[in-house]
DNA sequence: CATACATGAATTTTT
DNA sequence: TTCATGTATG
């Protein structure tokens, strides 16, 4: 057990912000010789530190560029550059490395790939596009298997195994086949020159454990390495900051910040692990561990609750959240039969509050959280049925869906055939008797000479490695998107457009192509109506139409098919900025991590679903850990109001069937108050409100 | 026997 | 919401 030297007893009255740090922060702020970590309670000002401590080392004399803050998610790397830019300034902001560990990993493989045998410009393949891959290497049809597949490799790429290692780890039948297809995918991904999303971890390390000089020049690059959300780390992202931290020199060696919360880790089903925390005092006995405890965000009422139910977890770090907000509304419980009933209850609450508060109190101040997915359905329905807007974060974009981005990989290869990746995904999309072979071939070709896939194509002495029949196919695709691109860069007007488009959909037989590669062929119409949509919709970018986009009605000017391709990305991340609306926020409760809301209510808070618990596999003690960290994260979503529900029936078939409340609710007390009252002083009270009481109905009474 | 419709069950997600 | 399974009907 580790304990920080600042515990709340001898801690003075902290300033709160942002009028400045608390002493806490102050000490992780300033520690910048040694490793660092910081247990940081939910809602104790992490990012804050983090920017503070960006602050500090510039005027320590480190350059922008020297500092490395590494993130989980773009999102989150975005709004730490923002409050650094707050408090540094844009300059000094611009060259920071803020990323993502996978944007890093990019960097690093673009700089250096060459090492493990990547081009620098090698595709990096989104989960879509290594499920069809997958598909393909392993000759199934089966969506099914595949994502089983996937998912099985992904974990062994997490824990860093190859498909050697993956192949001797297998503990049965099904994970041998997956090791088995993990070869074949290897050995795609390498001919293809692509990468998945966890080589962006996997091979930066292999990168840096192998070559000297480029793990020396990192090491170099890099003074000090702050990491967020530090308890998410798996073995391979721990490895890699280790190594990224482990400069030869002693006196530059180990200087790096990590921020976490054993407490919200809620992520070990996907390969994060807490191991990594433990071993850090170990593997560091220079160690500063440096707990926030002072919570901003929540009431007494609502943190009391957390730190019960987290009281039931073992400690890693010792840590009790307080806050000096005040007491705050009770906790309360609503007690629901079926689904049905909670939902309208949630409601009700949403209702209540505002109909108290007036308007001043926002749809976005609320949140209604759950377990799994599928249980937002009851509260869309009655939401729907209340008038009340809302949004289901985590929804699948329309950009997501595959036929939006085969037909996007075809637009960006229009705008630039050198885009492997957009190169690769339109000439299998729809298969047109190229294969993996054939595309492997070119791929060595092109990292041989440096050139592109698309380049690689039209070269004289290709012909020297592929069979006469192969090169015909990838002329004619060639010269189809040449041919296309041309007429693309001619065409405007949404009429001309959409008939381009149409025409070229034709062509390549994509409709066929959806109705072939689907069995359910309502699902199919769907896509298919979907690709209709987005050709109206790019008709639309092109032909100097009044256009209706987020409010604004702009007249858009007369532009090529071409030139809305090649700002298609913008656009996309455009429209998708529909959130900062008034709404209600529905949410799992992974989904919520990071998040914060006045209003919360934590759903179906029942046995089974929260802990979860499936029909065939037993808990153990470490799931039923991280259940209760996901009960403590929903917990300290909140602000000032905290609803939790549970179901006391739910139905079954018909009937209505016994619901178990979780455990979780007994755990957090919620009949415990803030400071037991003297009994006497306890009495006294009643007496003076029953006597403020009778006071108030006589005056009703007599008026 | 095949297809259509209804019914019930459902982890969690980023890059 | 989606997905799979089961029943009823042609």
């Amino acid at each position: 057990m580790i304990r920080g030297p600042f515990h709340p007893a001898f801690m003075p009255a902290a300033l709160s912000p942002p009028v400045g740090l608390n002493p806490a922060q102050l000490q992780a702020v300033h520690h910048l010789d040694g490793p660092c970590l910081v247990v940081a309670g939910a809602g104790s000002g992490k990012t804050r530190v983090i920017t503070h401590k960006i602050a500090r080392l510039l005027q320590a004399g480190l350059e922008p560029g020297q500092i490395a803050a590494i993130t989980f998610t773009n999102k989150a790397a975005q709004e730490m550059r923002e409050r650094a830019k707050a408090l540094v300034g844009p300059r000094a902001a611009k060259d920071l490395a803020v990323s993502t560990f996978h944007s890093l990993g990019v960097r690093l493989l673009r700089e250096d790939g060459s090492a493990v045998g990547l081009k620098p410009e090698f595709s990096i393949l989104d989960s879509d596009d290594v499920l069809s891959l997958l598909r393909d290497a392993g000759a199934t049809t089966d969506a099914k298997l595949a994502r089983q597949w996937q998912w099985c490799i992904s974990l062994w790429k997490n824990q860093g195994l190859d498909s050697h290692g993956a192949a001797a780890a297998a503990q049965n039948d099904n994970e041998r086949v997956a090791a088995r297809v993990m070869k074949l995918f290897e050995e795609r991904l390498q001919a293809y020159q692509a990468v998945d999303f966890d080589d962006l971890i996997g091979l930066p390390l292999k990168l840096l454990q192998r070559d000297a000089t480029v793990r020396l020049k990192w090491q170099d690059r890099f003074h000090h390495v702050l990491v967020d959300e530090y308890q998410d780390t798996n073995a391979v992202q721990y490895e890699l900051m280790k190594l990224l931290v482990s400069h030869p020199d002693p006196r530059r060696a180990a200087r790096f910040t990590a921020v976490g919360d054993d407490d919200q880790s809620i992520y070990g089903w996907r390969g994060a692990t807490i191991d990594n925390l433990k071993r850090l005092p170990l593997e560091f006995p220079q160690l500063r561990v440096i707990p926030l405890e002072q919570n901003y965000r929540s009431t007494a009422a609502i943190l009391r609750a957390a730190n019960h139910v987290i009281a039931g977890n073992p400690k890693l770090f010792e840590k009790k959240l307080w806050s000096d907000l005040g007491e705050g509304e009770p906790v309360r419980l609503l007690e629901c039969d079926g689904e049905e009933h909670e939902a309208e209850r949630a409601v009700g609450f949403v209702q209540a509050l505002r109909g108290n508060g007036g308007p001043s109190i926002k749809l976005s101040d609320f949140a209604i959280l759950y377990r799994a997915n599928h249980q937002a359905r009851a509260f869309e329905q009655k939401l729907r049925a209340a008038q009340i807007p809302y949004k289901v974060s985590g929804g699948q974009s329309f950009f997501d869906k595959a036929e939006i981005k085969d037909l996007c990989a075809w637009l960006r290869l229009l705008v630039n055939q050198d885009d492997d990746p957009a190169f690769l995904r339109a000439i299998t999309t729809p298969k047109r008797g190229i294969g993996h072979q054939t595309l492997g071939k070119l791929g060595e070709f092109g990292s041989m000479w440096k050139t592109s896939l698309f380049e690689s194509l039209f070269a004289p002495s290709l012909g020297a490695v592929l069979p006469a029949k192969a090169v015909g196919s990838l002329h004619e695709f060639g010269r189809f998107v040449n041919d296309l691109a041309h007429k693309a860069g001619q065409t405007s007007g949404a009429e001309d457009a959409k008939a381009l488009l149409m025409e070229w959909l034709r062509e390549i037989g994509y409709e066929q192509h959806l109705f072939d590669g689907e069995d359910n062929e309502k699902l199919a119409t769907a896509r298919w109506a979907n690709v209709l949509d987005f050709v109206d919709w790019i008709g639309k970018r092109c032909g100097g139409e009044i256009d209706n986009l987020g409010g604004m009605t702009t007249e858009t000017p007369r532009r090529t098919v071409l030139e809305v391709a090649q700002t298609i990305s913008v656009i996309i991340s455009l429209a998708e900025r529909g959130d900062e609306q008034d709404v209600v926020t529905l949410s799992t409760l992974h989904a919520a991590k990071g998040l914060e809301w006045p209003h919360v209510v934590l759903a179906g808070v029942n046995e089974g679903l929260l802990p979860f618990k499936s029909e065939d596999d037993e808990m153990t003690p470490e799931r039923l850990e991280e259940e209760r960290r996901l009960m403590y994260v929903g917990i300290t979503r909140a602000r000032q109001t905290l609803a939790v529900s549970t179901l006391r029936r739910r139905k079954r078939g018909r009937e209505l069937v016994m619901a178990i409340p979780s455990r979780f609710i007994l755990e957090m007390k919620l009949h415990d108050t803030p400071n037991r009252e003297d009994p006497r002083e306890k009495l006294k009270r009643m007496r003076q409100e029953l006597a403020a009481k009778v006071a108030a109905s006589a005056k009703v009474e007599g008026a």
